[in-house]
DNA sequence: ACTGGCGTTAGCCGGTAAGCGAACGAGCGC
DNA sequence: GCGCTCGTTCGCTTACCGGCTAACGCCAGT
């Protein structure tokens, strides 16, 4: 499924899951209004810790949390929120990203690095 | 050489430079409070365009220069700000970066990673 | 002793973001 | 018509952050 931004993805699941806004609201700990409006996509997306527990409460797969933690990041116009938690502090990460980056690394060379992980964990 | 903090690093280089605080702060287009306490780490690092510059007058190579968006980036508590720009919109670098992390991969793959991408683009 | 340059301190301002309570309008069951 | 639930709007408070001006204390030179 394609969605539009952070706020209506988190709507459609909720709506799927047949949740109400105020408890939805209420089991994150914040405010129906705030709610509203982040799902109306007029405020940003929730800090890690909700994004985890709203991943808990809407029963997201992997792929579908995935997804959440790109679109809240694109509306804050910044990399996913789960994922400066790794680069940071691992300068050999940020060489690396800057290496691909100047060298022009596409699509398939990234996913060729991930296969070749994969493989090698598994063997 | 190491470095406790981004300010530390811009303040060393500058006087090894013995360029004055003030002269600096001209060349960046802020005032001298603000860049003595950016120089103090009391203040946040500044945006992409001043890094530029900053890496122009203080004639950075290019491993001091990564050193610096590293340290930038460790004082926000986020990833160097060189790097979200390649990041975002990448989806499959995001991927890549969580395979990465959910397998656990350590220092050498990472370099494997960019040695074969350096082979790859010269042969 | 005076000046001038240097780094520094203190305090202020404007913008933006998180988050809330109060109150509202629409729909529905009785 | 009444009352309930639901999502929503409005306006407010608080906090942080970028950036500034004014003014300070410290030397070095004259």
């Amino acid at each position: 499924m394609e969605y539009a931004n952070f706020g209506e993805f988190i709507s459609t699941k909720r709506i799927e899951k047949k949740i109400t806004l105020r408890e939805m609201a209420d089991r994150l700990g914040i405010s129906a209004p705030f709610l509203t409006d982040v799902e109306k996509d007029r405020r940003n997306p929730f800090d890690m810790e909700k994004l985890t527990q709203l991943a808990d409460i809407l029963q997201l797969s992997k792929e579908e949390n995935d997804q959440m933690l790109n679109l809240a990041g694109k509306k804050r116009n910044a990399v996913a929120p789960d994922l400066p938690g790794y680069i940071m502090n691992r300068d050999y990460v940020s060489a690396a990203l800057r290496a691909a980056r100047d060298l022009d690394a596409g699509e398939e060379e990234w996913n060729r690095f991930v296969e070749e992980l994969k493989n090698r964990k598994k063997g």
